[in-house]
This record gives C-alpha cells, structure tokens and sequence, in this order.
DNA sequence: ATAATTATGCTCAAATTGAGTATAAATAGG
DNA sequence: CCTATTTATACTCAATTTGAGCATAATTAT
C-alpha cells in the first residue's frame, strides 16, 4: 500500500484473482460440501481433493457474487440461495501451485448455500462430502470427540512447551480449563493445528519437512483450500444466529425436526427440542402448510419459511439454545 | 469463474489490487476517521476526499494483514491495534478511476483501530473526521436524526413508488412501520441511498443524470470509499458486541463513563449508565488501577483492561443494553 | 455551607432461558 | 384389535438476565 509507489515491479505485472467457493447443502441431515477429486483413481500419490475455483473475469461479470451464481448453475447445475464473500487469502507461502512464474494468485473465497439435493451427484470428479470429514473436532453432536482426546491435546501440549506465547490463544480456541468451547472458532482451531505442525497443509507449504505422524483424523484439501472452508464454516454458524441463512438449505416444506437437525449439523451439537421449538415459533419466521409428513410416530406438520410477508424480526436469526453434552430427547 | 478459462484475455493481463483502509479512533468521545484531502484549497469543484489507499504489492509483505499495519505506520504515523479485513470490493462501475486503461482495479477494504489520538493531526491533506460526518443518518445518540424525517424517509417513499421490489428491504433496513432500527445495517442502509441515487456518489457513477437536490445531508468521498467506510462501521457495531475490540479504541487507562462513551459513539445509541456498569464488571475485562481521575464531581476509578490474564469470557464482547430514546443520567 | 455534578450501589418487576414433565397421534408387532 | 414404541407437541417452573428505576457517595463551583 502506498501513495508513491516504491517499487513498481507488483504493478506491472499485475495479478491473478481466483474465486474458490465453499458450495454448502444438507442431505441426510448431514452438513456436506462439494469438493473435486481431479485424480481420482490415480496412482496412490494423487493430491486431494479442492474445491471448485477459477479465474476471476471483471470483463464477463458486473460483480463477484454474479460471477459466482453463474459459475455455479453453469458447472455445478446447482441455483444457489445465500451468497456471502468470505476472506481474501493473499499469505504468501500458503497457495503454492504451478501458475506462470511471477504471477501471485490472490484468492477470494465464497461461502453459498443450495436446498437442491437432488442434481450434481453424478457429475464426474465432483462429489459431496460431509463436511465433518474435514474437521472431525468439529462434531461435538455425539459428545466430546474422540480425537481431541487423543492425538490433538496431547499433541498441543507439545507444541505448547515450545511456543508458550501461543498458550493462551490454543487455551480460548479449544476450550481448555475452565473456559468453555465456542463452535464459531472453527478457522482459530484450524489455524493453530497448521501452525503446530499437526495437519497434511503444514507439510505441503513446506512449513515442517516430514508428513504429520500424529495421526489427527481430517481429510486435508489442496492449497488453502481447507482453511476457506474452516472460515465458511465458522461463518455459517455465527450467522446463522442472527440472519435466517438456514432456511436458503431447507426444502420449501419441512418438519420443525427436520429444522432442528439441520441447525444441529451446522452447529455440531445438540439442541434442546422443546426449547428450539419455542424459539422457532417466537421467531415468527415459519408458516404452517396444513399439511403433515408420516414417518414412524406422529405425523409431523410441515412449515414453510415466510419470505415475502412480514416477520416480526425478519433479520434475527434462530438464537438456539443447546442441550448440553449428549442428545436428548 | 472457470476451471477451464472461456476468454482469457482478464488472465492475461492481470489485475491492480489496491488496499484501503478505513483507520478509526476516538477522540472527544467521538468516533473518527482519517481521511484525506488532495485539493484542499483549490477551485471550488474539488474533489471530495477519500480514504487512505495505495497498491498491494504481495513482494513487498508476507501477508496483506502485514502490509496495512507498515503502511499505516509510516505514512500516518500511527500503531494499531485491531486490523480486519472487510471486503474485497470489485464491481464494475463502482470505482471509475483514470489508470492504464483496461487495468481492473480491485479494491480490498480494511478496518483499522488505535488508541494514539495525539500524533497525526499536523500531517498536510490529512484529517480525522467524525464518522457521522459522513452518516449523519446513523447517529441516535440525541434522538432520532433530523435527516430521516425530511428528506430520506420522504424520497425513499418517492423512488418506492417506481420501485416497489424495494419496499421490503428499505422498510427493514430503516426500521419502518413496527420495526426496530438495528444499528448494525450500516451498509444496506448506505446501498439503498445509493440505489434510490439520493447521495452524489450515484452521480459519480454517472446512475443519475444531475447531482441529487433532496439535500440529503453527509459528506461523500471518492470512488466507492463511503461504501467502504460504511461496511468498516457496521463490522465494527457488529464485532463489538461479541469481541472486545473497544479496548482498542482507548487508551491505557480509562474511566468505566469513558468505556461507556466510546461505546456510545461506536453504536450510535445512547446507553443506560448502571447496566452498562453492571455488563462491564460481569465480563471481568477489566481491573482496577487504584488511581482516580478528578474531574467535574465525585472522581472516577481509572480502569485498564485485562490484556494477559485469564478473563472469564476472554473473547466475548460487551453486550449493551441501549437506554431507549434519548440520553439518560 | 449549599447546590450542582458525577460516580457508584442497590432494588425490582418483566422477560428470557434451561431443563424438565405430560399428553397426543401415529406405526409395528403380536 | 390391543399394546408397546415412536415421534410430535403442549405446558410448567425455577434460575438467570434484562430494562429501568431510586438511593447514596464523593467531589467541585458559588
């Protein structure tokens, strides 16, 4: 930055803007995430998955965002619903890829939600993959998980002994003592496990000389493409508090519990039902369809989320409560 | 967007990436921005100000977080404290500039906070202004704004006669009919005056034809950086609530009327004395230094926040409770 | 001395939250 | 058809938080 530039070499050549985008929906009541495995099938050495990303073109789009949608519908078939820019990642040392020398890439990451389901699962090299594949620590909907525990606490303390500065930040992030664990720290936790030396990352930008031997479970994605997806993830929890984001993964029809479930698998973790209810219908975002689904006990009412007529609050979100530790009934 | 690139002449050329930077501080218990004058002082179509930017030159600094915080300190002589990046902002038509043609210019807005309040004024074309200088609009703290009720509200109505997709949007981001005036909606609020070509930068744009005769009062500034500097004041009402940036905002010691002050000027609202008191103490930022500051009546306890130790909600932010209407003792 | 001013302590009702119990309406299995 | 099981929904209740006020303390200005 500078009025005067010193050195104009940056200038000249200009730079490369990718977009890469986290491509959120909920199936099975399970959060996934669209990824793309270029060599699937290859020799054992294959790199992992990404996500879908490309260059950015000011010539062909108005906007990002625009440029966003239409890349989407075009390549994954999916009409997305929320579109949020997330982060502009432009750390050197943490994108290493083959592109003309020079040539720095900057990349723009995009958090978008789709509720269709139903399309994009054959398309080839592309699939859906649960987001907790990628940050088992994350899921705390079936108790503490187990790899905290095991390798990665253990492993920080480690870690720690020669970094005390960073004590107190590993502290907040994981929870540690007496403090509690806060599900929107998703990027910090991610951030301290590559800083640490624990994850795949750290040793494909160079930063430890050796492949992690610790054994923290997580499938790892190219590039920075697992740290966009840690801020897309920590993002859509925190706003799913205050702006009624969720509905934008809903079908147009949905049972109260079938809210729940997925607000449980964004959050990870387990919500108080009678107390989410109560929320949800103070909230004054839903109408009912007269109409019930039958599953296995009692027919359940089906809602549709009220978009046009107006809500008390329409911008608050669903501030939900948690039952705490396990699930409830 | 695209893995495989249709036209590839964006690519080839690159892209100019500027970083600016939206540096605030409190002075005088008001909330102010630096900003800067080019043509102070010359013929009267001058330009309007703008917002300290330069070229982001990725050799140059490891990360942008890095590059901003030495800019910052060199050309306007100031520390910061909290730096955070906004918004990558890249529409077309929203920064027309004169470089090389065909060079895009993205634009990535950050927010900058520091405590130094006695360093910088002297500095030649630059300034710190009050940020409700620009928003006049945005600031509840001795009642509502004269501005809503004569010329906004009115010409909003006007443009919604010929927009009515508009309606919802607009009554939700001004609180109209039963709904609350949320703080937060700095930006959308900005966007709709934008839209609706209320504001001289919707000239600028070249949107409207003639600059706008509602009158509505604000100062403007070049290209899109009210907009930048609206998305920077609604981060920080928005933050603040649940991090505690204010600490950034003052100085070494503070009194808890102080605290209460910046507050005030962050939000825009005037907020109940004793609960605030009683939020503050609850969080456990801060100790006491023993010492007093004298003033008009009873002197107050001289307070500083809590940086190193173990505070009980290390990264919660201060939840006010605003006192409704206007100022209370 | 007394009024004015600012800081701080304390109270109290209303609203919200956390965590139950109770009941209703279906299916599944004999 | 009857009964256990399952799921949905209604209601209760104490603990906590919030919104708003009154009361008192420690100063300065006159």
């Amino acid at each position: 930055m500078g009025h005067t530039s010193d050195s104009s070499s940056d200038i000249a050549n200009g730079l490369l803007i990718d977009i890469s985008t986290a491509i959120m929906r909920v199936s099975d009541n399970e959060l996934q995430c669209r990824v793309i495995d270029d060599d699937k099938g290859a020799r054992d050495a294959s790199p992992p998955p990404r996500l879908p990303f490309g260059p950015f073109m000011p010539n062909q789009h108005r906007t990002m965002e625009i440029s966003v949608r239409q890349w989407v519908r075009e390549q994954v078939g999916v009409d997305l619903g929320h579109v949020e820019q997330l982060y502009t990642f432009a750390d050197q040392g943490r994108h290493i890829r083959d592109t003309a020398k020079d040539q720095h890439v900057v990349s723009v990451g995009y958090l978008t939600l789709t509720n269709q389901v139903d399309i994009g699962d054959a398309r080839d090299k592309s699939m859906w993959r649960n987001i907790y594949d990628f940050f088992p620590w994350e899921d705390w909907r079936h108790g503490t998980p187990a790899c905290l525990a095991q390798p990665i606490i253990p492993a920080l303390e480690t870690w720690l002994a020669d970094n005390p500065d960073a004590a107190e930040r590993v502290r907040v992030a994981f929870g540690m003592d007496e403090l509690q664990w806060d599900e929107e720290f998703v990027l910090e936790r991610y951030e301290i496990l590559y800083e640490a030396g624990l994850i795949d990352e750290a040793f494909a930008d160079r930063r430890i000389a050796e492949p992690p031997h610790h054994g923290v479970p997580g499938a790892s994605l190219q590039l920075d493409h697992r740290r966009i997806l840690a801020t897309a993830l920590g993002r859509l929890r925190g706003k799913f508090k205050y702006r009624p984001v969720i509905f934008d993964l809903m079908r147009a029809q949905f049972t109260l519990t079938g809210l729940q479930k997925t607000a449980e698998a964004i959050l990870g973790v387990c919500l108080h039902k009678q107390n989410f209810r109560r929320m949800v219908e103070k909230s004054n975002f839903l109408v009912s369809t007269g109409k019930t689904e039958k599953a296995r006990g009692r027919p359940a009412e089906l809602f549709r989320f009220r978009h046009d007529q107006r809500a008390d609050r329409p911008l608050s979100g669903l501030r939900v409560s948690s039952s705490r530790g396990r699930a409830r009934r």
